[in-house]
DNA sequence: TTTGTGTGTTTGAACGTTCAAATCGTTCAA
DNA sequence: TTGAACGATTTGAACGTTCAAACACACAAA
């Protein structure tokens, strides 16, 4: 049973081999590689065949104790709700390792140890370990430990979802409620009149901004409005409600992630019929926004048993996140995708600038979303 | 606008500052940390008092540089089309974090540069500079080259998906076709007589290993059974139809994901078109059981479209992956949970030896997956 | 000719840790 | 009494790189 060659784990080509096959000193062969313009072109070009053919490349235990820097960006994953993860966080965490990669930088993962992880503990681990340039964070919630603990250590961070007011703006965000507004308008040109919001945790500032970007738009198109509540309460709060330019009551659902978590199935049945009420109502609306993709199963859900078809025909729906969910369904799900290229992009820039010790930006950036039109909508 | 205190990046204590403060040497330091046992108990506590209250943490550079060990595994993302994703990444991810991080070491995570990057190329750049002890890959085809880029290397490695039967033996996998033939026993339990089964991409290893699960199991359980590929082709090859212990024909969709890459909306209609064609024929299938949740789906919409409802009193359908969609579709969707932690478990597990130098084991491992019943089938 | 100013290259030291070998006591067998 | 063996601890060196300073040389200005 061959199993290949002994393996040369130590004993690979150093500096020193390819200073001495280049015929110049260590320190030129280190300048060749961080510094090419302090080298003279005829011996750069020795330094780097040499380099080449000798298949070298700098070990990056060396090179980090001796200059500090790791070259490797730490990304805290979030600890959510096993039953009800984050939808993009695999695509945001490829998108964040291109940006990475195309500044030549890795990415260490790392979460708090279970069971019920400290994720202060767990950042500073790996920052006494200096084994982290700096960190990205997610999921940011408002008055956010981690925000004040990584702000506190002075190393250097950024954040998908912005921070509050008072703490330091290194975030990076969709613009969640022009997201939504974008999808009233959408479904205000298609001649929808009374348009329904079904959301979901609305604690999370993200979901709350899409409810209130819901709901000005509406406001500020004159439109008849109904946002939902999606948790689950048998009599619950009544949800927002205002017919053109009244002014908006304020709510807020009594249980979020904390009152669900240990449950094995959600209660989502009443989702459904929070929205079939609505549409055996007076005046039902014509179009439903949903806050995620999963949520606009529930729509359609009660759409359909209510006998109504799902479409420009029928009931408009929309869902949030663009997942691959949407292509599945029938008719396909009109969805705000986000550009998460985009946004690992700025915050591996943003990041890196910081840990280069450059003016940090005065303000958190806000990047646009797409809207992606399919059949339940257009 | 105060920005925390100036940040210490460099000057984080040291195992000299630890050693003074304990009244030892460097090296007893590094032995309580490293070999405890060869500490005397009372100076041992001597040391430990002081790490605590220095906060010392060895600087994991330097201690890499002496002793070759990175403390670190590099797992490769597969390169997966991005319309399509593999829908447990995410999960997996997460329980091999969680499983590195018990054993003490960190995930690194890497992906070929896009565009189009090289994966080979990827590995080499990580194994040369030296960040990883060893490899995680994922996704693994048959005749894979990364599999026999780093059995070349000599790198330690293992993989989730199993390898062929001239490569090395280091992979830990769910079984495919266990997993299938037990969907296909509960179904029979609940009485169904013939089934369907709706597949994609059946050039993927353990999309095929699926299929063969479902033929081979209701061949033994005496029932009707029939297998649809699940790609768009317009007459398309006849799909695998078999009654009681008949032969399996054989076939094979002529695309896979190469020929649909680049696409931007996929054929799925043509999946749904075929799955009611099935139920319009003589003999209908009264359950079916799909390669993947999102398959699933296409189910539900060809069963309601024939006006039948999907469930134990109509068509019951079974999913897999176990996705969060499962719970949110109506009826909740019956599914294969896969065991993500105990394959991380494994995974790290096995690689740590190998990292360590121990034999390793002959053959892979495969582990059983659990069906979750829910509504669409209970 | 001397001095100054670069530019390109080399040399010695240092980063913080662990390895390998040496040292110092103690205990036990000869 | 010697010395062999062991356990606990210390010392010197090394891992492979980059920093900081020194050096060599060419060229222009005084």
């Amino acid at each position: 049973m061959p199993e290949g060659p002994q393996r040369p784990r130590r004993g690979a080509t150093t500096i020193e081999e390819v200073a001495r096959a280049a015929g110049v000193s260590r320190q030129t062969v280190s300048n060749a590689l961080n510094a090419p313009h302090r080298v003279r072109p005829e011996t750069l070009d020795r330094v780097t065949t040499a380099i080449r053919e000798l298949g070298y490349q700098p070990d990056q235990s060396a090179r980090s104790l001796r200059s500090g820097a790791r070259r490797t960006l730490g990304y805290l994953a979030p600890v959510d709700d096993p039953l009800d993860p984050n939808p993009l966080m695999a695509g945001f965490l490829e998108a964040l390792v291109d940006a990475a990669g195309a500044e030549g930088q890795r990415v260490l993962l790392f979460r708090p140890a279970p069971p019920a992880g400290d994720p202060v503990a767990a950042i500073d681990e790996l920052v006494a370990a200096r084994q982290v340039d700096g960190l990205v964070l997610a999921d940011v919630l408002a008055e956010d430990t981690r925000i004040a603990h990584v702000a506190r250590l002075g190393i250097p961070f950024v954040s998908f979802g912005r921070t509050g007011p008072g703490e330091p703006q290194h975030w990076v965000d969709i613009a969640n409620d022009a997201a939504m507004a974008a999808v009233v308008r959408h479904l205000a040109a298609l001649g929808h009149r009374r348009i329904g919001y079904l959301g979901v945790d609305e604690e999370l500032p993200w979901m709350a901004a899409r409810r209130a970007g819901f709901l000005a738009e509406a406001r500020r198109l004159g439109l008849s409005a109904v946002a939902l509540p999606g948790a689950a309460g048998e009599a619950g709060p009544a949800p927002v409600v205002h017919d053109g330019p009244a002014d908006v009551a304020s709510d807020r659902p009594a249980d979020g992630p904390a009152a669900r978590a240990g449950r094995e199935e959600p209660a989502a049945p009443s989702a459904v019929a929070a929205v079939r009420a609505l549409l055996r109502g007076p005046d039902r609306p014509t179009a439903f926004a949903a806050g995620s993709d999963l949520l606009a199963l529930d729509v359609y859900e009660a759409v359909r048993a209510e006998g109504l078809p799902v479409g420009p025909g029928g009931v408009a729906v929309t869902g949030f996140h663009d997942t691959p969910l949407c292509r599945h369904l029938h008719p396909a799900l009109t969805s705000v995708r986000l550009p998460l290229r985009a946004i690992a992009g700025a915050l591996v820039g943003r990041l890196l600038g910081r840990v280069r010790g450059e003016a940090a930006p005065a303000a958190g950036l806000e990047l646009p979303t797409e809207l992606v039109v399919r059949g339940s909508s257009g």
